[in-house]
DNA sequence: CTGAAAGCGCTTACAG
DNA sequence: CTGAAAGCGCTTACAG
């Protein structure tokens, strides 16, 4: 059924129907309880594509995911939160996957170009990340997850990464801890980038030499943390203290560190920066892990309210959000060995 | 620029340019090359709220996840598989999220009258799944990723559960364990009910009695897992050997085991139901677990093929497959402790 | 507070 | 092989 018909049914023009539908003030409020009433009974929904093409707006946001990989367990907690959120305005949420970077832009211009989301969301940023200037040579909206440097300013929303591994390491160090090793993401990444700052700066306040043998970087994967881990415990020195970048490379990192026979906790110090998955707790982990905290579905959640309140006209410059970071102590810290 | 300015531009009329766009046969080889070029060249892409409309095609299919607590590592790499499948034929993806099983009830019912969407994708299916009449009476096209009982035949794609269970159960019980636990899923859902049967009638085909304590079930969690695992290894007379329905669960089994003193592969065997997460692989762990083996990445873009047949027209009971689940061996199996 | 009508940007049956 | 024109189902400026 459609507007004509439908209007026509209840005795009513197309005009005061769509105005009583749309929540529009003019209309008598009798008139919209009985238009609404009726909808509801008759099963009338407005068509969307008609919807769209009379007001211009696409009533969808756009993600991009490049290559299945990044499509991981962040990504789904993320869209979790986003979508919690943007269903309560009734904006869909469009997914697009690529395999490269290429390909990403080009996904860009074809969904600016057929108008066919109002925003997009930008995540995993690199340190000068080129989607957010041509988003912006395109006009097409965007909410950064993460951060990055550009000319113009841009709505963004980050945790404060530095922040975090600046509290772990500086624990760790607090601890006794003199050789600490970080397993971080691809140093590509912004986020990688200020938890290395954050790393380096940390060690060098506390008189700690930086050694490049413990700082490793790769997927955030139980495998990169285990081969990761089983190096570093290889050196000739090796490291008392562990940062992990997730909750993935911490795992990883564990088995490693319990095949060399050594005890979490007690020969070994781990942290990792947990973004909270329900289906894997530090508190269940044994011992339960030290992290850093911020749960990323909560962040999906915020982006989703900027973005509305971006097409809802407000300035990007005012929608820029940094996150601070929990630091939880549990079990698998402790006093480094003698 | 829309397509009156475009056509205007290069001299054709809006007809021309559309069927050139669209790859309609009846249009001139040079005059098809000279549009899409120029439509490259000045940008012009077809506006795509407006061939919606006029086609009565959404360009979209719809899934919706219930709960946040659905939208797990499961649900990421099936959506990977089915956005990079979909990807090609240029059809988008639409997700939602609810939190009942009413409001998903709603959620169909909406995307149905407003033509949101060409297909839907239901999943995680009851063993009478009252999702399946809705939409066949709505209308609205639709694939089962699972399987269900129903009055008219639909469209699915499901895994052997049954056979990947009984693999499983056949092989510890070759290896002569006699008491062998079962970590299911939530036994509403099809998949968990297929397993249960398969655990059941192989038990009984090897003459191994059936212990009720020692079937648990529950979310795929690595706490759930853990927590079962325990309660297992307290009983009085403890299993020898277990089924875990997922990697995390049996992360969370290993665990336990691994508290109570007790080897993997040596006084408890182990096996997986392993669902392919990239970031977490079987032969990573130690010991390497043995599985029963299907990526939920391939079925997610075969889903994709399917949703695209059934779109063309094909009889949703032409659409209708099974997949044989591999049983891989590895370290985590070994005969029953003397 | 309500309505007649133009317009959004496409596709496609019909005519040539 | 190409084009003029109707139609898809809404919204909204304008008039009353």
């Amino acid at each position: 059924m459609n507007l004509k018909e439908f209007a026509a049914r209840i005795g009513l023009s197309q005009t005061t129907v769509s105005r009583a539908m749309s929540g529009y003030p003019e209309v008598k409020p009798e008139t919209r309880a009985r238009v609404l009433e009726a909808a509801e009974k008759l099963g009338y929904r407005p068509n969307i594509s008609a919807q769209r093409l009379a007001t211009g707006r696409a009533g969808a946001i756009g993600i991009v995911f490049q290559g299945g990989g990044r499509f991981g367990p962040h990504s789904s907690e993320f869209m979790g939160g986003l979508s919690t959120r943007l269903q309560k305005d009734g904006i869909d949420i469009l997914v697009s996957t690529v395999e490269t970077q290429d390909e990403e832009e080009a996904a860009y211009r074809r969904l600016a170009a057929s108008k066919r989301v109002d925003a997009v969301i930008v995540h995993t940023t690199a340190c000068t990340d080129t989607r957010i200037a041509l988003l912006q040579a395109q006009g097409l909206p965007f909410i950064v997850h993460g951060r990055s440097e550009a000319q113009e300013p841009f709505a963004f929303l980050d945790i404060d990464n530095f922040g975090a591994i600046e509290a772990a390491t500086r624990h760790l160090a607090g601890l006794g801890h003199r050789r600490i090793a970080l397993i971080n993401g691809d140093i590509a990444h912004t986020y990688a980038r200020d938890r290395d700052a954050a790393y380096r700066a940390t060690l060098a306040a506390h008189g700690l030499a930086l050694d490049p043998a413990l700082a490793g970087h790769g997927e955030f994967t139980d495998e990169t943390g285990f081969r990761l881990m089983q190096a570093f415990l290889a050196l000739p020195s090796p490291p008392t203290a562990v940062i992990a970048g997730s909750m993935m490379s911490a795992l990883g990192a564990m088995r490693a560190i319990r095949i060399a026979g050594l005890a979490v906790g007690v020969d070994v110090s781990l942290i990792a920066h947990d973004d909270v998955f329900p289906y894997l707790s530090p508190d269940n982990l044994v011992p339960a892990l030290t992290t850093t905290h911020s749960p990323i579905r909560a962040a999906g959640e915020r982006i989703g309210d900027m973005v509305l309140r971006l097409l809802q006209g407000e300035a990007p410059e005012t929608l820029q959000e940094i996150w601070p970071v929990d630091f939880i102590v549990r079990g698998s810290t402790g006093p480094a060995p003698a």
